[in-house]
RNA sequence: GGGCUUGUAGCUCAGUUGGUUAGAGCGCGCGCCUGAUAAGCGCGAGGUCGGCAGUUCAAAUCUGCCCAAGCCCA
């Protein structure tokens, strides 16, 4: 690194690191970092540099935006995150997992929401002292890229893939999977998120691929992976699968046949059970009926006239049948009937028998379920779990394969008619009917019926590491705690085989590959490995991260160790979540390379993501790492054991960002708000020419409008993409179709030479809010895994009540701070002059405040509570700026010891809350530690984390001020009533305690609490009961089991006795009430005491105090608000001229006796306050100067200004 | 249809092992303050604690049933 002049001295301890966290011995040793900077903060001197920013001493803060673009332009100058990494080196890990998102589509606010989440807490151990690696991840396999692929290629299906070619399919996979890599990567800058992007791993690169094979490659050594079949979603048309997703955006509502037919027992063939189904193509195939366990089934006469039928009790009405005689589902298991198509036997195991299974109802049907393990899930289960075998007369293609009879050839659905005319004709059909409802079919092809369909795939037998895994997971700290028996331990209990292999060609290859002649099988843990076989057909100048793709690496070929004859691959892709699921070892290319790194970072310390991740990344990582990484493995890698947990110890699940109503955002709906518009106030959108528009206006949804909360008639700025000036529009209603589009007025959109389909950029007027204050949202709004409901409304609610008070307050000691530095009473460099304890209570109330809050946000970030951490710091930001810096202000103006103390409390206080907030909003609190530190060469990313400083602790105190800020409140409550303004000064307040242990504490906060309600004394009440009366109530968490159901009548006798009496008794040792058939004593901690004004006073009351003001206004009273008026009324004119805080004048007033009068007794106090070093009252001169004229009171006021 | 979660003020959330005026912030209304000023402060109104039943001297809190919403799965 280049050298780089230290300008900064070491104040405290230099490693932060906790007190359970042991030191790192190298902390200090060899590469000491170049950034020297303060741990902790307060007490200790703060370092300050020689040279100051700018002209003040105190940097201001700038606007979000542009403090954002600086810190960032700062921290890339500085490489502030390298820095930290390399400060950091050898000390101990806390190791961070990125799930890989994929960049083939835009992120979104669920992605900034992840992204902080994933922000905050990395940052909070690093300044914690470990080391916290991050890299980065991208997720790049799978059909979704497929997809896209197709789409942009004009493709439709496997075959117009094939017929492409496979090999620039897979070029134009690898392409499309860094589509929007920029967005992403801008969005990761702009919104903060620290991760080391130039080293991430991407699932396609050789490296990670090898070491998914090689994962594979110890699960079937271990005999964990088989072959079976799998029921997908088909398309025949197209011959290939569809996901989940795809499906389900092809339902349509059609009619389709509904049949019951019957199967004849073959023991007493006058028997039939019915079975209804909706594909009667399936019935060939069928295999066995399902029955419920429970459920009871009744024989009713046929009403054909012959033998009986069997249909579920609850249903048999439904036919019109009469039950006879009834049985219990578990009483027909076993049973067997006669097919009622016989083109062959089931292969692999039993057929035509009842059986029992889960997913029986009696909600519709005959309660007996037709089973085709081929063609549907449930049946496949059924079939699994009975040992059935299998029916298929279906091709791929969709049609009844040879052997059939006369449905050979024909289209499954198309069948349908033949096979019900089939039945009646031989009595087999019960009943005919049809049925509405929604049915999926491709969603490219909209004619095309998609049918379940059973294909052979390959399987992990995850079902046998279960109980590894339940056990997994009771060691893992699930944020929050229900995930893990609820959401996840169900999947879990659940769990069936994982079906790994996909029929597809951009994917991870399986590894396995087979002997053409012995069907000897072996599974390769890397290109080289196959290498090693000598294998025909490599070559060797395709790109490696390809060549382990589909179709080369199915080139490859290699004889069989066994027999001598070729060994192919099998054909199949594998599930892109297996890829994801091994990140913790594949990042890193374990075990082929970097066995240390790897060990060193597994298990994961903590991962985050969404909730819908449950069944996806959270399952895929645990089930791999459970079945992976066993003691043996552990030693045959030479690795520690590493037990439960793995691969991660803590795991928040986070909710979903919804619109300002708790709806999904989407794009076409318009209640979307975009990232960018958040940070930079800027939105790309479509353009589609309206010449039903006026000129001049933009055309938006309903919901565009309202999530833009924009102020009424506020004109947008729309200007062509890259261009940062077009025309100022209106925006108005409009019906419009697609997503993140607007309309434009044909003349509009040709001045801004853009036609319809084309980019604009529109931008606000007003401020963004940025990426602190985004960042907040997620942090203060809620707790991180209920949805948040994100709008600019709510983010600039929170930037108002955090991020814009705290610049406030740094704005403010800012002021005095720099005068206070030019006169030469604050000296940063020497410390402050008075240790806290010499200090005002004021300060050391905030300073236990300070610490108080650090030892609560401390303790909650590191139980991983974010919210709760948030709302700590927001309870203290509002302690600070709402008493201390208010009840602190006319402090500041001294120069004096107490003016300094006030200085350097608030100096010591911001400096360590730039340090506790610089996990959640880290651009703020780097300008503001910039700004007090006084150096644009440190970062608060590189400092310590503060300790509580026990010392500073007084609790004691904090209970006071409680009190008195209590007290407080009722005065004005009181004033409030009184109707007398706050300005005018009155004589007493009469404070009444419910508990006279707050005496002394209300003494001693006396002047504070007189001046914040203007008045010139508190008075605490001796004789209390000219004001109050006193109410008791029995202390129910006491009295209730000493007493049980007489508390209530106690509580009664109590509401009936005077309160005073009662009182008395207690301060004589005891209260003895008759409950009737028994005496009780109670004592006085066993009754609750409060207090109720008497009376008219103006006054106010909580059950702990009584606050009365005397609303007697005498003439003197009066002629000091009089003066107070006119302060008011001089200060406004100072700050009208404009003038400089400590800018002097000659003030010269003239007016009435009565205000003449009130000057002479309280003119001091105008001259003070409003820095007026000469003040006379009398005619104005004739001099240049400032004239006003003031109404005040009734009073004409002439004024004469002058600045000296 | 199944599972999980959540229902407390208009909104976002607190609410101590069950204890008697259910709290806070925002928003709203009224007012104040004015050298933190495109800031700051105070007061006030606002609640059948989703519903019903039960346990208990005492239920927002424990139990059961029901209703609604969200997510996941079918």
């Amino acid at each position: 690194m280049p050298d780089e002049t230290v300008r900064l001295s070491v104040a405290g301890p230099v490693s932060p690191l906790s007190a359970d966290t042991p030191p790192p011995s190298a902390a200090r040793g060899a590469g000491a970092p170049l950034l020297v900077v303060p741990r902790g903060s307060p007490p200790g001197p703060p370092v300050i540099s020689a040279a100051r920013i700018g002209g003040s001493m105190f940097k201001r803060l700038a606007s979000p935006v542009a403090l954002e673009e600086e810190v960032l332009r700062f921290w890339k100058e500085k490489q502030v995150f390298e820095r930290s990494l390399e400060q950091s080196k050898g000390r101990p890990r806390w190791v961070f997992y990125e799930g890989p998102p994929t960049a083939n589509g835009t992120p979104h606010n669920g992605h900034v929401l992840t992204r902080v989440m994933k922000d905050v807490f990395p940052r909070f151990k690093t300044m914690q002292g470990f080391h916290v690696d991050r890299k980065a991840g991208w997720d790049t396999h799978g059909l979704p890229v497929e997809v896209e692929v197709e789409k942009a290629l004009g493709l439709s299906g496997r075959e117009e893939i094939k017929e492409y070619g496979l090999e620039p399919f897979a070029r134009a996979c690898v392409d499309s999977v860094f589509t929007y890599v920029k967005e992403w990567e801008e969005l990761t800058t702009q919104i903060g998120f620290w991760v080391d992007l130039d080293e991430a791993y991407v699932t396609y690169h050789k490296s990670y691929v090898e070491s998914v094979w090689w994962a594979l490659a110890r699960l079937h050594d271990k005999g964990l992976l088989y072959q079976g079949h799998k029921v997908v979603w088909w398309w025949p048309q197209g011959g290939t699968a569809l996901s989940a997703g795809e499906v389900g955006l092809g339902y349509k509502e059609v009619t389709d046949p509904a049949i019951t037919v019957r199967f004849r027992d073959v023991e007493d063939p006058s028997v039939s059970y019915l079975a209804w189904t909706t594909t009667p193509w399936t019935l060939p195939s069928n295999v066995a009926l399902a029955v419920g366990d429970e459920v009871e089934y009744a024989y009713c006469p046929d009403p054909s006239g012959e033998g009986e039928v069997v249909v579920a009790v609850a249903l048999a009405a439904s036919f019109g049948l009469n039950p006879s005689r009834t049985v219990k589902g578990r009483d027909l298991v076993g049973r067997r009937y006669t097919p009622i198509f016989d083109f062959g036997p089931a292969e692999g195991g039993d057929a035509m028998v009842i059986v029992t299974a889960d997913h029986v109802t009696t909600s519709a049907g005959t309660g007996i379920v037709h089973t085709a393990p081929a063609f549907g899930e449930d049946d496949m289960v059924v079939a699994k779990k009975h040992g059935l075998g299998i029916l298929q007369w279906i091709d791929p293609a969709g049609r009844f394969v040879p052997g059939t009879g006369a449905l050979e050839g024909q289209f499954c659905k198309d069948a349908d008619k033949g096979i019900i005319a089939d039945l009646e004709a031989r009595g087999v059909l019960f009943q005919r009917d049809s049925v509405r409802h929604d049915y999926p079919f491709c969603w490219r092809a909209d004619q095309d019926p998609l049918i379940q369909y059973a294909r052979p795939g390959w399987f992990i037998r995850t079902t046998s590491g279960v109980d590894q895994a339940l056990e997994n997971n009771q060691a893992v700290n699930w944020l929050p705690g229900h995930i893990k028996d609820g959401r996840f331990g169900d999947f879990l209990r659940n769990n069936v085989d994982w079906a790994l292999s996909r029929e597809r060609f951009w994917g991870t290859p399986l590894n396995i590959w087979v002997c053409d002649d012995c069907d000897h099988r072996v599974a390769p843990t890397s290109l080289q490995d196959i290498l090693d076989r000598d294998p025909e057909g490599y070559d060797p100048d395709i790109d490696p991260d390809l060549q382990v793709h589909r179709p080369w690496v199915d080139k490859l070929s290699f004889k069989c160790e066994k027999c001598g004859g070729t060994m192919h691959r099998v054909p199949e892709v594998i599930d892109c979540w297996f890829d994801s699921g091994c990140m913790p070892f594949a990042q890193h290319g374990f075990p082929h390379k970097n066995q240390q790194r790897f060990a060193q970072s597994f298990p994961a310390d903590y991962i985050s993501e969404a909730v819908d991740q449950t069944r996806g990344w959270f399952y895929s990582l645990l089930m791999i790492s459970t079945l992976l990484f066993d003691d043996q493995t552990c030693e045959e890698y030479g690795l520690d054991a590493v037990g439960f947990p793995r691969p991660y110890k803590n795991c928040v699940v986070l909710g979903h960002v919804t619109d300002k109503n708790g709806k999904k955002e989407s794009k076409s709906k318009g209640n979307y708000t975009s990232p960018n518009l958040v940070l930079r106030g800027k939105a790309k959108v479509g353009v589609v020419l309206d010449d039903g528009l006026a000129r001049g206006t933009m055309g938006m949804l309903k919901e565009q409008l309202m999530s833009l909360d924009l102020p009424k008639d506020t004109l947008i700025e729309v200007s062509p993409v890259g261009e940062d000036t077009g025309l100022s529009l209106s925006p108005v209603r409009a019906k419009v179709k697609g997503k993140e589009v607007v309309h434009l007025h044909p003349d509009d959109a040709a001045a801004l030479g853009v036609g319809t389909g084309e980019k604009v950029c529109f931008h606000m007027h007003e401020q963004p809010p940025g990426a602190d204050a985004f960042r907040w949202l997620f942090c203060a709004s809620n707790p991180p895994w209920n949805n948040t409901r994100l709008s600019l409304r709510a983010i600039r609610e929170g930037q108002r009540e955090f991020l814009i008070r705290l610049r406030n307050i740094h704005q403010f000691f800012t002021i005095y701070a720099d005068i206070a530095v030019e006169k030469g009473y604050m000296d940063l460099a020497a410390g402050a002059p008075r240790p806290p304890a010499q200090r005002a209570e004021l300060d050391r109330w905030v300073l236990h405040q300070l610490h108080a809050t650090t030892r609560e946000v401390t303790g909650h970030l590191e139980g991983y509570r974010l919210y709760e951490a948030s709302r700590a710091l927001l309870s203290f930001v509002d302690d600070l700026s709402n008493w201390y810096v208010r009840r602190s202000r006319a402090r500041f103006w001294s120069e004096d010891a107490d003016a300094q103390d006030a200085l350097w409390t608030l100096y010591e206080v911001l400096l360590q809350t730039s340090l506790l907030i610089a996990p959640f909003v880290p651009f703020t609190a780097e300008a503001m530690y910039g700004s007090l530190v006084g150096s644009d060469e440190v970062s608060v990313h590189l400092a310590g984390w503060p300790q509580v400083d026990e010392g500073l602790l007084d609790p004691a105190l904090a209970e006071e001020m409680r009190l008195a800020r209590a007290v407080a409140s009722l005065g004005l409550a009181a004033r409030a009533q009184s109707k007398i303004k706050v300005r005018q000064p009155l004589e007493e307040a009469t404070v009444v305690l419910a508990d006279a242990a707050g005496t002394a504490a209300i003494e001693r906060h006396a002047a504070m609490i007189a001046d914040e309600l203007n008045v010139h004394r508190i008075v605490l009440a001796q004789d209390a009961s000219t004001f109050v009366e006193y109410k008791l109530k029995p202390d129910f968490k006491k009295l209730g089991p000493k007493l049980g159901k007489d508390v209530k009548r106690l509580a009664g006798l109590l509401a009936g006795e005077d309160g005073a009496k009662v009182k008395a008794a207690l301060d004589a040792g005891g209260y003895t009430v008759d409950l009737g058939d028994r005496q009780v004593v109670v004592t006085a901690d066993e009754l609750v005491v409060s207090v109720t004004p008497k009376g008219e006073w103006q006054s106010a009351a909580a059950p702990e105090a009584v606050v009365a003001i005397s609303a007697t206004l005498t003439e003197a009273l009066l002629a000091e608000g009089l003066v107070r008026e006119l302060t008011n009324r001089v200060q406004s004119t100072r700050k009208e001229l404009d003038l400089g805080y400590t800018q002097r004048i000659s003030l010269v007033i003239d007016s009435d006796d009565l205000v003449t009068e009130a000057l002479l007794h309280y003119g001091a106090h105008l001259a003070h306050e409003t820095l007026a070093a000469e003040m006379r009252v009398g005619t104005l001169p004739h001099e240049p100067g400032e004239l006003r004229e003031w109404e005040v009171e009734g009073h004409q006021v002439r004024a004469w200004i002058l600045p000296r």
